[in-house]
DNA sequence: AACTATTTATAAGA
DNA sequence: TTCTTATAAATAGTT
């Protein structure tokens, strides 16, 4: 918008395309901000550049900030050392960060755009695997059985998967007391995230 | 812009921010638009609206919108008869959504655009669920050894877990396995999608 | 990275 | 609500 009516196609010119890009997000930073604050909603953008790998929050919210740098540390230290496997050290880990998690999400604002961002982070990761579709099957299955598990804690019946009409739902006490060893046993396994984002909650 | 320097503060008067909200979201949506086209880039952005249940995407992609009806339709049809759950059943409809899903991402963009859409419909749901920390840990765990899972296909090998410094990562076959076992048998038992976005790749 | 001539977005008003 | 218009804001080209 200036100087010249733009032409809505791609900037073959290298350095004019960069130029752009970088006041354009900015642009688009702003205004996302603004939409949320006038309007009281929930906004984010995400621009995926794939050459300039940084990843950028605004400052709104503090607490999201810090979730993700912690993440984003955590992330570096276990692709170092992929090999700790003791399961003791590794719950005690989940139990940690569960804790900080649960004070910062306060209310269900903070929660649902903490959230948002680690959905964010997980997609960069994840987008350099094929397997997405298996993934979003299993992350939907286990999302709806986790309530249940942590209701049993104490599961020690073996039992088949079962119609369970009260429920609305399906039994699955021994599968999923297997599940929850899985990932006692491998949470700090985490993938390096090569692919970044920009992005603003 | 206009008239009068907007005050950054959030708008009481009700009617006068719906206004707002509705002319700035389609500002937005234009300008993601543009950056996407003029700087050759991924962008999307989220407006999460409590009280407008409606899902928005850019008609850019024909196909990405073709996948999320089809997914969306697939979710309601699961959430009226949350009571199926033969193997067979379940795990031929897996099958033919990978398919769908593969023809759809010939290329590694589209498969991008189509991951994030999902990552965003999951978002929705889990939305109105506490578990959030845990999925996230879990998903990160499965994602990592799904690839791996694919791999030995004939899996009768029972072993615990334990260090493999080749693979760089942990032996948890039987584990795995099991894990298979869950996605067949209660892939369809999805959750409704309560929270709605406004969302353009 | 800063500047400015314009275009574009939009707050208020009709 | 939708349309119009005066003005603020964003930004293309320039330095």
């Amino acid at each position: 918008m200036a100087r010249k009516k733009v032409d809505l196609t791609y900037i073959t010119n290298d350095s004019k395309r960069r130029a752009t890009l970088k006041k354009r997000k900015n642009g688009l930073i702003k205004k996302i901000d603004e939409i949320g604050i006038l309007c009281g909603i929930e906004a984010c953008a995400i621009i995926y550049t794939p050459d300039d790998p940084q990843l950028e929050v605004c400052p709104s919210d503090q607490g999201v900030q810090n979730v993700l740098s912690r993440f984003r540390q955590v992330s570096e230290l276990e692709q170092s050392k992929k090999m700790l496997s003791q399961e003791s050290f590794l719950s005690e880990k989940i139990v940690k960060a569960q804790a900080q998690l649960k004070k910062l999400s306060n209310g269900i604002k903070k929660k649902e755009t903490t959230l948002l961002m680690f959905q964010y982070l997980n997609a960069g990761h994840i987008f350099n695997n094929a397997n997405m579709n298996d993934l979003n099957n299993i992350s939907r299955l286990i999302e709806q059985n986790l309530g249940e598990i942590e209701r049993k804690n104490n599961i020690s019946q073996v039992q088949e998967v079962t119609p369970n009409v009260k429920n609305g739902g399906v039994t699955v006490t021994h599968r999923k007391q297997t599940i929850m060893n899985h990932v006692h046993g491998l949470e700090t396994n985490v993938m390096p995230c090569k692919t970044t984002f920009s992005l603003w909650p």
